[in-house]
DNA sequence: GATGAATGAGCTTTCATTCAT
DNA sequence: AATGAATGAAAGCTCATTCAT
């Protein structure tokens, strides 16, 4: 399948991420920047006005991304115990085959508030990936098969549990790879939510 | 119960813990600390070599802190059920009355790995808090009450769980207190782990 | 004859050797040089990666530049009584125009080992100088005009004879201007090398 | 024979001479000096007001010792050419067993100007020792055995060979031992000087 | 759009020196 | 004489950003 040619902004917004979420938002440089894509400092400038605009561009850029997968499975006619698992999965997956992904929400993002204070308020950078989430909970719910609880207590414990495996599999804690865990955290999250 | 007079090594730690967590660590600047505490620059450097090695002694500080509060929940004799409840309580409790201390854990222990990595490899910063962990859940499993399930995998629900929820209220994203979900996430949590 | 234009790092090269050579390394700072150039401290290290770099690559300049004095020398078809003459002549010459290029050599290069212990090993950075200097006398005593005596022995006296005399000027001690003791030298280090 | 025992201040100028030039004026600091010597940094400004001044005391000390031991050799009864002999001897005796003073020498007092500008003008700080070197050529002269040439041109030859040897020496670029050069240098300097 | 030299504020760190004890 | 905590100026160096070309 051939890959969609990318803009100079997308291949800019690619690479930084990568950098940021594998030497940090501070320990990354815009030169560092300009000289993995071979372009000039000058000249990045006229894609993005600041260091800071394009962190946050790159946020919202990863929330659609992993938007777009939760809709994917939200959209299929499944149970929600099975709809649990496959967003385990799909979370571990990009853990696996776009780790900086993951790496930059936990790391950069959500580490650096005062990066992100002006523009990206409460959710605002990240609300296409949290809405999926939303309906997750709440179509679980409609269905009679999770507890009515209040959303951001379900919302910590899901996100927070896979953040976490993410981060301990980052740091080689983890005797074993994510893949491993699936079933056991799976089932963790849909016994803690489930009516 | 008179407190403790602090050493002029801790009183440096205990400001510097203030600043890191709630401006960052490459943006809080050692001449930050020195004025919070009406010390010469250089004054700061007879105690601590460099700011990496001060950021260092201080997650072991607050490892320390936070292993003692949980030794002594760990300690009590009652139920599995009723330890995880009092050990979200305790956290949250923290999360109110010091909240650099979890802050510093999230934003500057775990999102700074570059400043960690020599001097806290693996979890050798944090391993007096890992430790009471462990026995918490070995316990819980010896009496029959949680299932023996992988460490890491209950670890990272357990901590990735509450450091979410300390996180979306830091955030001012939850639309209460974190007091208000102390019973659902105790439950969550419980619900995942037993046996 | 039209001065070659000048690349801004020799420009930067050509000042920092002056004030170098004046006020020693580690009272020279990088603000001076950038002061004298009337360039702002971030340029310099666009040319320079750091301090040290600076002044391994002046003493590579200053090797170069008195070697090719030296080769034209060498080429000549003279005894090599004048050519020792004409040496000393040489060398009084560039302590009198420049008077810098040997206080460098003198006063940061063999003072400041430190400075120039990774990179300048041995002979490394002066080897353009240090070969003429041999060439000068492994001819001399194949003509059968030199004793075949260990080079280092001869090279001593020669560098060190000239180094201390023009120290000795610098310092002000000298009675007399150099061009007074031209003659003598030549005769002494003469004397002391003719078979 | 019993060392006479030094004092305090005999004591700190023989670390501070060791430290000096091994290790460079500017990159010895004066807690180096203290903590050689497990003396404090306060009290070590009762014995010397200032590190420059503590360096002007160090090479007058040097002077003095140097000066005694060339003044024993010129009060021996033998010939110039066995006296010059002996002064390479010595010199390269004491470089061998006090290396450091040499190094001081040369590396210290020569190379760091603006150090000994005010208090050591001239010759003022070397004069013990720079007087036994012209009582040297000038009984030479007086024998009939010395050419009766400028005191400072001699003295040039003298004392730039002996020192370019040390240098060369002391930077492991001899291929030889210095005693392997005496009779070589000996003969060299006496050609240069003799009638 | 593209270049990269140039700026300059600001960072971490060092160290001679002082001074209360 | 002795201590060593404290000072503060100044160093080397970095880097986001600008701008002439």
């Amino acid at each position: 399948m051939p890959q969609k040619r990318l803009t100079k902004k997308e291949q800019i917004m690619n690479v930084a991420l990568e950098l940021f979420a594998l030497k940090g938002f501070y320990t990354t440089t815009i030169p560092d920047i300009a000289n993995s894509l071979k372009m000039s400092v000058g000249n990045m400038y006229n894609y993005f006005k600041s260091k800071d605009i394009l962190a946050k561009e790159i946020i919202k850029y990863i929330s659609v991304y992993l938007g777009e997968k939760l809709k994917e499975i939200n959209e299929q006619d499944i149970s929600t115990k099975e709809k649990t698992k496959k967003i385990v999965i799909m979370y571990f997956d990009i853990a696996k085959s776009r780790p900086e992904m993951i790496d930059y929400f936990l790391r950069v993002y959500l580490s650096n508030r005062e990066v992100f204070k002006d523009g990206c308020e409460g959710m605002a950078c990240v609300s296409e990936f949290v809405t999926e989430i939303m309906i997750f909970f709440e179509e679980g719910v409609q269905k009679g098969e999770l507890k009515d609880q209040d959303f951001f207590s379900a919302f910590g414990l899901f996100m927070g549990y896979l953040g976490g495996m993410v981060f301990l599999n980052g740091e080689k804690i983890l005797p074993n790879k994510l893949n491993f865990y699936v079933e056991d955290i799976a089932d963790n999250i849909y016994n803690a939510l489930k009516k």
